[in-house]
DNA sequence: TTAAACATTCAAGTTCACTTGAAGGCAAAC
DNA sequence: GTTTGCCTTCAAGTGAACTTGAATGTTTAA
């Protein structure tokens, strides 16, 4: 598949594609007779994965970091697995952290009538999280 | 309360606190009689907000617009909560998207051991979706 | 009273993650 | 067979969000 049907198919910019591979984040992908493009289905899928990870918020410097130790792994699925459960652990932290800003902005929310202005106050943070102490949902995998 | 402080206290930069400032993202601050900032609660709260709001995701450009109309509708107050409803909601549409993302990287990881490399496969990401069907919990507040 | 440790402004520099431009090769269409 | 549109690499440019530097002023401690 050239490069532009990928980036049609995954709504990714050629430019990005490009860049992606120069910087280690996908494979090097294959190229035809005239030198172009042609990914297999293991691009695509670290492209997709990619994607994800950073949509998610994930850097693309931990992101390299991640593609190649994952590849030096090859042979150890185990530990392989283990590097995708620290990716998982991330985001479960992001969405701890997002869920706190959530709670912060939705008690302010629901009491904002009775409140002065201004309406933010360092007090209320911690007013807020007394009531709901952090409801720490393990995270439903 | 002097900016040293204040930096302390919140766990921002001096140099953020001030380019903050500047950019309209708090209320310029008070100064003493050398020129000194001199924080008030008003300010401080500012900053843990634009702080809160920033660490999940806000850009700081849709921050200042946010700020701005927030101080046009001081006597509003009805305006005011329904522009802090847009930010809880786009908190809420964040949220959204990354558990998305960590349904996915879930799945990857339970069926880890019965996949072939590579791992990512594109119609697992579809199958994923019907097994969860974006199970849209309203995200309480 | 002078050095250290703060503060100020404003301009310039840095980092990250792309994005664009230049120079050129290949391929399908007229 | 040449124009149009796609591809290539590599270097330079961009935008966001700070961060640092330079020049200067003030407060505190020795």
């Amino acid at each position: 598949m050239n490069i532009k049907e990928v980036s049609e198919r995954l709504a990714i910019p050629k430019e990005t594609l490009r860049y992606w591979e120069n910087t280690g984040l996908i494979p090097t992908v294959p190229r035809n007779s005239s030198g172009y493009r042609d990914y297999t289905e293991n691009e695509i899928k670290w492209a997709l994965f990619i994607k994800a990870m950073r949509k998610a918020g994930m850097s693309v410097e931990s992101l390299i970091e991640f593609v190649a130790l994952f590849h030096t792994r090859k042979n150890d699925r185990v530990a392989q697995k283990a590097l995708l459960q620290e990716q998982y652990d991330a985001l479960l932290q992001q969405r701890n952290e997002l869920d706190k800003t959530i709670s912060y902005l939705g008690y302010k929310l629901d009491n904002f009538e009775t409140h002065t202005i201004p309406f933010l106050a360092e007090e209320d943070y911690y007013e807020m999280r007394k009531e709901k102490m952090l409801k720490q949902e393990p995270a439903e995998k």
